[in-house]
DNA sequence: TATGAATGAGAATTCATTCAT
DNA sequence: CATGAATGAATTCTCATTCAT
């Protein structure tokens, strides 16, 4: 019994995730203006199936969306806990860099227009953790003390849209602005 | 006859402009989403004459907002020329704020995906001029050596393009991200 | 092993009761419009269990609207051997504006289309007992001998229509029309 | 000068109409679920040329049932200045027939759920220039005390719909209802 | 046998662009 | 030359019904 259960949610859950896939695929290389469509094709699914699994084109950018940012905020959590904050402050905007390099989805997520309530939460929990991560930096005189995670963010994912737009793939060169935005809130 | 013609002409004149400027106010308060119709109604006109001054879309942003990116190249020039290159170009970050803050015209020229080859050619012109002046200011030591125009657009106008989107009013928000790109680029 | 079959038989009519009951409950409250999934949903069971047993949606409905026609039915060959006729016409008029404000199952089984050929021989048994009633009714010059059972659903069940499509929810309201029914068809 | 207004109006008027007219023919036929693709094939256009004329399809249906509507109000505001108001009265209910039988926009418009504001608005103005008929009659004590014009239209428009779902093509059969449903409100 | 996942057809609506007048 | 009417292709979303497990 436990094995038919797991045999069928296998497969759904497969399917799922081929829908979830797609849709990360999709969104990371044409943007989040793509098409319900585009992502069913590229699942291999009917676009009924899309809506099975997302009940809105809105949840589903919010489920691949949401699940870069929240990997983006526990990257910023880590760095809080770190020997040496700087480095690790540094390390998690080149992180951002080769993020955005490969996808679209963290800087859609972190910057563009709120898609959803929930998005904007994890958005929120991001900036927090971000906080506190420059928090820390301040006490250590590390960043201007004016600076905020807000800041940052719109910073750095506005300049990554653009590199994306641009189709700019050179991951040095979105390095580079992680550079920058560090450079432009260190002391 | 002559005369007729002057007149048709005078007037095909005056409706271009009558659409550029219409344009202008519809690009700018509603972004280049904005519909093709939006902007024949707000010119007084019919849309086919939104085509027949400008044959698609994209030639018509390529106008509106070529116009503004050249208004910011002028003002880079100048700055050039400035006896405080410095303080010139704290100064044209922040009329790129304001310009930002209350249209979307500049920003959408200098940083989002370029929509015709002409729009490009303005766009490296901008650089050009901004480039001048961060020599300048390379070669009095006010800012980093390996900064370029590219980069310094990039940061500022993305930043402006969330801000936009996230409709921000306050000038004051807008004028700190152009502080914050330039202490990105001091020495 | 017959056990088994018997088991499975007597699983397979406790479903059947099961969705019977949920469709009841479901088209009653949202109209036959509800959708196949929130029948199976209230039922706590799959959708093709409902398919399985009910081919069509269109058999569901029959068997829904159709028992609740049948009761109509019964109630109408009660009122035919009623001691007071008329006081029993009356009264069940008002039991079908009381069956009409709580559940739309009466209406749309006397009034609407026709959605299959059994539901439409339960209507015309329907009709047949309320004929005998009207026949009783005419003998005794109660009701207009040019008076059909026919004419008395379609006004009765036209108007209960209406009222449900317009959320009222006042029964003195839906008595109303049944006074008004019987006030159409009396001498 | 005028005549080229004329003409192009002309032109758009008459495409305009045959959308109307589409609208009408169809709704009328297939009732207000009728499609907005089946109105544009119907008119011969394509269907972005049908939300050119009406912004919506509630507005095509208020456009067209409103007319109806609008119409039928005009006979009851003839009816109460009539002579015999008793005779105009069936007179009108008669019409209502009439008009029920070959479409099906009249009741739609006066017994369905509410599609628009306005057309409750111009429902609201025909139950009231009907109540006012049925005023004239109260006074001369033709009709019930007790009657209200919404009570009429949800029993004489109840009816019609059902008499149209079923398909109902004899018109002797509509006017029956007119009748009845006379009778019902007479004293 | 029961499940719920998958689907295809269809519905409303939008918009850049073309064409008849 | 100017107009605005017409269009077709997209896009989001729904639902009755079928199918693999």
């Amino acid at each position: 019994m436990s094995t038919v259960i797991r045999t069928r949610r296998a497969d759904a859950v497969r399917n799922a995730q081929k829908v979830l896939e797609a849709a990360r695929e999709v969104f990371a290389e044409r943007g989040l203006e793509a098409g319900v469509d585009q992502v069913a094709a590229r699942a291999g699914v009917g676009k009924a199936t899309v809506y099975r699994c997302y009940a809105t084109k809105e949840d589903l950018i919010t489920a691949v969306v949401g699940a870069r940012v929240d990997w983006f905020t526990a990257l910023a959590r880590d760095a809080v806990a770190s020997a040496d904050p700087w480095a690790a402050y540094v390390s998690l905007l080149d992180q951002g860099a080769e993020s955005g390099c490969s996808s679209a989805l963290l800087h859609a997520g972190l910057a563009a227009a709120p898609s959803s309530a929930e998005l904007e939460h994890k958005r929120a929990l991001c900036r927090s953790a971000l906080q506190d991560l420059l928090d820390v930096l301040k006490a250590r005189g590390r960043v201007r003390a004016d600076i905020t995670a807000r800041e940052v963010t719109v910073l750095l994912c506005g300049a990554f849209r653009t590199l994306r737009e641009e189709g700019v793939q050179d991951l040095a060169e979105w390095r580079r602005y992680a550079d920058l935005v560090a450079a432009a809130t260190r002391v």
